[in-house]
DNA sequence: AAAATATAGTTGCATAATACAACTATTATG
DNA sequence: CATAATAGTTGTATTATGCAACTATATTTT
């Protein structure tokens, strides 16, 4: 009993810690070079896959259909991102990114590195590796415990 | 550069993962008994100290003062708490848990452990210490990056 | 002590994110 | 072919959020 006791402690304080560090991603404040968190993953998605549809991107941002649709609108209005009907799926539609689009995404990566950079940096040296494998594996625990229960639903 | 370009590519999953995985802590759902994420962490914070102000709650939850009081309100218009000027500081409140406040802190607790029992024993036997100090390492780091770069304001 | 400054908290305002339900169009399955 | 499933959009309502302006009180400076 203590011994859950103690888990429970130390995971919501983990929580409570993830929520605050995780601010810094959140939605409506500008990541980098004017982009969101959310708008920067969309661009980096559509760089790395060719062919990459809507749908692929609702368990990516694990939001709903509707919230893709409209993540995806700044993006598409300010035409960083192009839409084309799928060939193989006349229902789907298969994302691009423009010129500009190319451009930003660069642009945002490179700010990111800063970023990234100085977070590798606080990393205890020689242990980067270990830490972040271990955040994965914390990442994995939460996802399966949310899948089967579905997080307090 | 090479190790540089690898540190970002890591990290960019990293943190697409803890969105993903965090979402089960949006604060709109309900996490459980029909409390939010934030709600129990208000909560949690007032059944844990005495003479807990209103502005304690401001870094806790890493939003801005006017989101505190909203966040607030809820929780006073279901009386499940109450706020008192504080003799110290007559600007101040001081919040307490009300008894249906300590009974719905209960029950979401309870609640809560058997998620965090969950996440744990998704985690490798053994390890579980070792991986949540990880991740509170991982948080830390963040943090500072974030406080000496505001994230890439 | 008076004046200037800082802090605690609230409210007006505007915006972003979000889900759910209902809808269209298309594809897959019985 | 009929039924069900999927891709995506839009209407609607709600929550979260920050900033700026404001009141009231406390602290610091002169």
């Amino acid at each position: 009993m203590k011994k859950t006791k103690d888990n429970q402690v130390e995971l919501i304080d983990v929580f409570v810690g993830l929520a605050q560090a995780t601010r810094c991603c959140r939605q409506d404040t500008a990541f980098c070079g004017g982009v969101t968190f959310h708008q920067f993953v969309i661009l980096d998605a559509v760089a790395k896959n060719k062919e990459l549809k809507i749908s692929d991107l609702h368990s990516l941002l694990a939001v709903e259909k509707s919230t893709t649709t409209r993540l995806l609108n700044p993006l598409l209005a300010k035409g960083l991102l192009n839409k084309a009907k799928s060939i193989s799926d006349s229902r789907a539609f298969v994302l691009k990114l423009t010129k500009n689009g190319r451009e930003t995404h660069h642009r945002v990566q490179t700010c990111l590195e800063d970023f990234f950079s100085k977070v590798a940096g606080n990393l205890p040296a020689g242990q980067q590796e270990i830490i972040l494998q271990a955040v994965q594996t914390f990442i994995s625990a939460i996802k399966n415990a949310s899948g089967t229960f579905n997080c307090c639903s």
